[in-house]
DNA sequence: GTCTATAGAAGGATAGAC
DNA sequence: GTCTATCCTTCTATAGAC
């Protein structure tokens, strides 16, 4: 029996690769500043691969993307979650990692998602959707965890909301300003709101 | 003696209408979307005057709306903060206004930089010290609000600091999700650190 | 599925007359 | 300071051969 062609590890075909370009782009530059042929040339993929693989173009592989992206980034975190012995160390892992990141990639890797979702709110009615369905999963993860350690399940979706929205807010303060200082205060307000919601 | 020429209310010089439409079409749709031309038409200024009044084209005149931009919402919020009778109230007053805000504009008009900001911060340096430079100001503001009102020095400028990383969260989830419901979680959360630390 | 070539519009920026 | 015209690049997207 012949093995196959080639040995070698094969790559992702270019379809995905196309996404995992795209996403990474988008994180860093946001969507309008990012060409398609930047991106075909980021994935290595032949040019008229872009519009085979996704007719509607730059917005649908966007919408793609965004989608990917937020889906891998809550995995990310769902695993730090869950690997922290209680809920105090788990909130703390997560803006600790997210610190850590932006350190090691000079703060260019923040919130996968973020920048897209500010771009497109107003204007592109899909894109917008896509970003909302990323935040909504994040908040259901985040509040199924939450009651799981405690919270009353009344306050679980309103205390998740609050922490990913001091988490993004960290975001943007830590990459303007290229500190980590902004992740770290974000950390300790997020345990206040937990020992607060604990002690309740 | 002769009066001026015309007798009708003198429109803002050029200079400062290419200053203010530029302000709003970042805080709606962001830098790399925003073409210049765009900003001319909607200044309603002569085309040429652009590159007269801003020698640095499309940079230096995002640079100056965005400092423009973020000292007027400094203003802004300093009036419903000073207007209020106590921390708490001034507070919610605040978070407050961000949803009334969103909601009259059909979630146009957020955060006048956020976007901006996460789109610069790896690809300018001039416009990242920018937005980093209004953050830095709203900071100090309510950090000195947040000492006279009675919150220790030390923990003045953290506070600070995740009050406003809380706003910025809000504002992105919001517009993604078309709800004030998140600024509504954010002020509740905001009040609940606020407490946590006058009760020290 | 991939190739080259190119359309057609919009982007930022500049020149030179007035 | 303002006007019109224009340069050159980049953008997204499509056509048609292979």
């Amino acid at each position: 029996m012949p093995r196959h062609t080639s040995d070698v590890a094969p790559r992702a075909p270019s379809r995905q690769r196309l996404v995992q370009a795209a996403s990474e782009l988008l994180r860093h530059q946001g969507l309008a500043a990012t060409g398609v042929k930047q991106i075909l040339t980021a994935a290595d993929a032949p040019f008229s691969s872009l519009y085979h693989h996704f007719p509607g173009g730059k917005e649908q592989l966007a919408g793609e993307a965004v989608l990917a992206a937020g889906g891998f980034y809550q995995q990310q975190v769902e695993a730090v979650w869950d690997a922290a012995p209680d809920l105090a160390s788990s909130i703390a892992a997560i803006f600790d990692g997210a610190a850590d990141e932006l350190l090691a990639s000079d703060y260019a890797d923040a919130c996968p998602i973020a920048t897209v979702a500010l771009e497109v709110a107003s204007t592109s009615e899909s894109l917008r959707r896509a970003t909302a369905q990323v935040f909504d999963a994040w908040i259901a993860a985040a509040s199924s965890r939450l009651t799981a350690a405690g919270i009353p399940a009344g306050q679980a979706d309103g205390l998740a909301q609050a922490i990913i929205a001091l988490l993004e807010g960290a975001f943007i303060l830590a990459r303007a300003s290229k500190s980590t200082q902004p992740m770290r205060g974000a950390r300790d307000a997020a345990l206040t709101l937990i020992d607060q919601r604990l002690a309740t």
